[in-house]
DNA sequence: CTAGGGTTAG
């Protein structure tokens, strides 16, 4: 006889194994985030299975209701709401506490009472819950104080944490990291950090969740520093969190520190990742710094992410900054089915760069392919018809925008069209266009207007639109120099003396004028008149070598726009130290022949500067790109791409 | 049963 074993007993007649009971089903499920499957699991088991569906109520109601609220199923969950009433499963903290969250999930019913508006009523059956809980624990404060702060009461989320601490009942890591965003957001670092202090007192600070919050928060308080010091210190970090912090860090203009986290990135063996890409390239844009944003879409190339729609975005977007818009549109072309923001990018890199009516060919093609465009994409095309001086077309977009797409013109909006109606001299139209706005015109959008009185030499309209730009923003500095040069190109040398006799008095100092130019990687700035840069002499040399050779092509200077009561022959010196021209001839001088030269303003650049960057374009046969405070100049074979208007 | 962190156009 064998010896009695279990073992072999097993082995002569296994059992088949046990099905996974339903509600095991419906948690693993939920749990899993397939939610449609563990309703459906739950109503099967509701249909065919009564002695089941009664008897694990209790264990199948939480990934039920998690279901639901993920799903936003408002007539189910309340149908579930009745049955935990009902069964008794509502004494159950788990099953309570997912009632909770599901009706802090479901979006704000529409509103039938004049004095309440949806989300207050969703709050009141909320709170209705939460008070006739049987058995609060941690998980159902956190969720109520997640629910106030996800839906922008964020008083009341904090007036709950000191609700629950009182009731003595410790925030934890997760009552941390909803709260904090809060601060984020308002840009408070002063209780930001009172809750890292309390983060650190209680043993939070190196969770990862409390940890990426308060990154976050110390980024949008432009305290990257800060951000940086809590990233290094914590024990886990993974690759989404390395995003996070360079993000945070490009977003808020601490360039060197996001390129800085992706040298250390790369080294620590962390891949790139599409959206590391998309955060850092804007970045290089917004520094104007074609070498560096060359050098990410390198990388880009590399890794095979030049497929992804927003890093192409980016890229468009980056490239139309740094200049050189014409591999912005190689990009933009090889893009399979560009987005709404590719377009705009394009169409907006268009309008800067001119020609700008190549931007309204672009949008009429978008159309044709049914992509529907957004309030931004009207700024771009509304600009493009201010640069190319199409006053009809401005009008026919503007309109079409409330017409035909459902947009309510903003400030911006408004803003560009009065752009587009004062450059070409339609003076009284823009007027009337001001003044009958629906909205309240700013000290910017009659600020338009004021620019186009001092281009068509309209002292009367002038100031009568800079009074208004005065009662608005009594220290703008831009309409106080206009209105100061309108008088002096008008000849009116003491009215203008004696506005800025008043802006000195008022403490108000102009923004000095500035360019630079990058050569072999290092940036060289130029203010007018400086004669601090090393190359000074020679740049004067060459630029009088230049000279003669306008004179003989007939260039006569333009002394418009030197504001001062002195004579011509001084203010053609005037001219001759204007920073752009030092930057452009510096360029000239120190890169091989041939060489497009880039060079930034960060004022518009005047007529005089801009006609002899034509000339010069023509005598040393090469491309001049020229950011000014408003566009993108190409001067080329004695022409530049804005028509000389701008 | 509760949490977070990422991206493009102005």
């Amino acid at each position: 006889m064998q010896p009695w074993s279990i073992a072999a007993a097993a082995a002569a007649a296994p059992f088949p194994p046990l099905p996974p009971s339903w509600a095991h089903q419906i948690r693993v499920a939920a749990s899993q985030g397939d939610f449609h499957h563990a309703i459906a699991l739950f109503l099967r088991m509701r249909a065919s299975d009564p002695a089941a569906a009664c008897s694990s109520v209790l264990t199948s109601l939480p990934g039920a209701l998690k279901s639901c609220a993920a799903l936003g199923l408002r007539a189910l969950g309340a149908s579930l709401h009745a049955l935990a009433l009902r069964s008794g499963a509502f004494a159950d903290r788990f099953a309570a506490n997912a009632l909770l969250n599901l009706y802090c999930k479901l979006p704000a019913p529409p509103s039938h009472s004049p004095e309440m508006d949806g989300s207050a009523v969703v709050l009141e059956s909320v709170r209705k819950v939460f008070d006739e809980m049987p058995e609060k624990d941690v998980v159902s404060w956190n969720t109520l104080v997640l629910g106030c702060a996800e839906s922008g009461r964020h008083g009341e989320a904090l007036g709950l944490v000191r609700e629950m601490w009182r009731d003595g009942c410790k925030p934890d890591s997760f009552t941390l990291s909803s709260v904090l965003p809060i601060f984020a957001e308002g840009a408070d670092v002063r209780r930001g950090m009172e809750l890292h202090g309390f983060a650190t007192r209680n043993g939070f600070h190196d969770d990862v969740f409390v940890g990426s919050s308060l990154i976050d928060m110390y980024a949008n308080c432009t305290r990257t520093d800060y951000s940086v010091k809590v990233f290094d210190n914590l024990p886990v970090r993974d690759a989404i969190l390395w995003n996070s912090m360079l993000a945070g860090c490009a977003q808020n203009g601490s360039v060197d520190e996001a390129l800085g986290l992706f040298r250390r990135m790369l080294h620590s063996g962390i891949k790139p990742m599409p959206v590391t890409f998309s955060s850092l390239i804007p970045a290089c844009g917004n520094l104007a710094s074609l070498l560096l944003g060359k050098q990410l879409h390198a990388y880009v190339i590399r890794g095979g992410f030049d497929g992804n729609v927003f890093i192409s975005s980016s890229l468009i977007d980056m490239y139309c900054k740094c200049g050189n818009v014409s591999i912005a549109r190689r990009i933009f072309d090889r893009i399979q089915s560009p987005d709404i923001v590719s377009w705009t990018a394009m169409i907006m890199g268009h309008a800067l760069h001119g020609p700008a009516r190549e931007a309204l060919v672009l949008f009429d093609r978008m159309e044709l392919g049914n992509l529907k465009p957004n309030h931004i994409t009207f700024l771009a095309v509304l600009t493009a018809c201010s640069h190319a001086g199409l006053v009809d077309k401005g009008w026919k977009y503007f309109n079409s925008m409330s017409d035909h797409y459902g947009i309510v013109p903003s400030l911006e909006h408004h803003a560009a069209l009065a752009d587009t109606l004062g450059r070409p001299g339609k003076l009284e139209e823009a007027y009337n266009f001001i003044s009958g706005m629906k909205i309240k015109p700013t000290a910017s959008v009659w600020s338009t207007l004021l620019r186009a009185c001092k281009v068509h030499k309209n002292t009367v309209l002038a100031e009568e639109v800079a009074k208004k730009i005065f009662d608005l923003e009594p220290r703008s500095m831009g309409s106080h120099i206009i209105l100061s040069n309108t008088y002096s190109s008008s000849g009116r040398w003491n009215e203008a003396a004696h506005l800025r006799k008043s802006m000195r008095k008022k403490g108000m100092q102009k923004e000095p004028a500035c360019s630079w130019i990058e050569v072999k990687n290092k940036q060289h700035v130029f203010v007018a008149h400086d004669k601090s840069h090393p190359w000074y002499e020679r740049i004067i040399d060459a630029l009088n070598v230049f000279s003669e050779q306008m004179v003989r092509q007939g260039y006569v200077p333009n002394t418009d726009d030197v504001f001062q009561d002195i004579e011509e022959e001084q203010k053609n010196s005037v001219l001759c130290g204007h920073s752009e021209k030092l930057a452009i001839v510096f360029g000239i001088i120190s890169t091989p022949p041939g060489t497009t030269i880039r060079v930034m303003k960060n004022l518009r650049v005047c007529v005089d500067c801009h006609t002899v960057t034509k000339f010069i374009s023509k005598i040393v046969g090469r491309e001049i790109v020229m950011r000014d405070a408003n566009r993108f100049h190409h001067f080329k074979d004695g022409i530049c791409s804005c028509g000389d208007f701008w």
